[in-house]
DNA sequence: CACTCAACTTGACACTGACAAGATTGCCTC
DNA sequence: GAGGCAATCTTGTCAGTGTCAAGTTGAGTG
């Protein structure tokens, strides 16, 4: 497993090699694998470090901090996010690709609306946040608006609420009984259906 | 200094090192406002001791962990929303009602729903659950289904992923644009009417 | 080869949650 | 009123954590 790298980490005597090789990427999917298990507020540095085979200080090089690590998670979360809605045709379809991305993404999910444990002001996560905000945006412009009169901007509150609802309920398990065994997407297609009636 | 409140470590009988008269509820308070302010990941123990002026240990004796605070401070966050849906008379007014005690009660309902820091079997936080759970349901029937042959159980996920999205979001802070200076609670009510229309 | 610099380690400090055992007190009973 | 009991709170301790400072390694560059 270590030797996928043979000839510029395989190190000697500790059979630790100095230089992980992609540290970075490591602890970011153990921690993304953690916070999937028990949330982001269970999160150990020490432990990620573990899992990746590296001294306890290694994370902070890459990441400064706890919170350094965090926002780097957020950022790459709503990295994905804006790629997922950019490629929605309209709006309902963008809502069930934001529902499918918390459901495969539970940990960027979470982690990308916990503002107290980001570094809010930080630029990668800014700017990815306005790339999917932007996303969303287009979205709802590409909603005709035809017969209803509804503001654009509230149009997309209210697509955004629903989603968002829906999606944080679904991860934190609060919609067992109503859901039954149908599948979510569909389920949220119908509630957006409820929303967004195409006059019929 | 010592008439009313001497100091903490005087053990004189007017004083109370022991016996602080209503820890339970001077920790839950002092709990609220720190995750107001920093969210549930931050809180110290230790520190919610200090500020009642107790020992580092004092906590453990009402709230075995803190899990156990947290549990405590879900299950009278759902009583009170339990009490506060009851009193709605119709759907909307049930969202509106669920809003704003999200923005009243803002640590409760980010506890509320954070259920890996909670001890979920525990039995007075699923009674209290359960409580507000049956409060929802019922503004769910509460809602005349003229002309709109939807499923009841279906407009309660509709309604409750509306208002818990529009919450959370607003909580967040990721509501701030497009709201404007309104007031968050109007521009909820015409996000409810665009789900529920009233057939005009 | 010497230099440099990023990646990683070792060591330390203050802080935290949790547990155990002791101290204090209100209250209940006699 | 005296004695005892149980709840309440304290003190002491331990392992674990985040974060900083300083040292070590190794790979590339001139």
């Amino acid at each position: 497993m270590s030797s996928s790298k043979p000839s510029a980490t395989e190190k000697g005597p500790s059979g630790r090699p100095y230089h992980h090789g992609d540290l970075r990427r490591a602890i970011l999917t153990a921690a993304l694998d953690a916070i999937a298990a028990d949330g982001p507020s269970g999160l150990s540095l020490r432990d990620l470090a573990r899992r990746a085979g590296v001294s306890h200080a290694a994370p902070a090089h890459h990441f400064k901090d706890r919170a350094g690590l965090l926002t780097a998670i957020a950022a790459e979360g709503f990295g994905l996010l804006a790629t997922t809605l950019r490629a929605a045709t309209d709006l309902e379809e963008a809502g069930v690709r934001y529902v499918r991305f918390a459901r495969e993404h539970p940990a960027h999910f979470q982690v990308m609306f916990a503002p107290e444990l980001l570094r809010t002001g930080d630029l990668e996560l800014t700017t990815a946040r306005a790339l999917a905000s932007d996303a969303l945006r287009e979205a709802v412009t590409a909603v005709p608006p035809e017969g209803r009169g509804t503001d654009p901007r509230l149009a997309g509150v209210a697509a955004w609420s629903l989603a968002h609802g829906f999606a944080t309920l679904l991860l934190g398990h609060n919609l067992e009984d109503p859901v039954g065994g149908q599948d979510p997407e569909e389920v949220f297609r119908k509630l957006a259906r409820m929303l967004f009636r195409h006059s019929g």
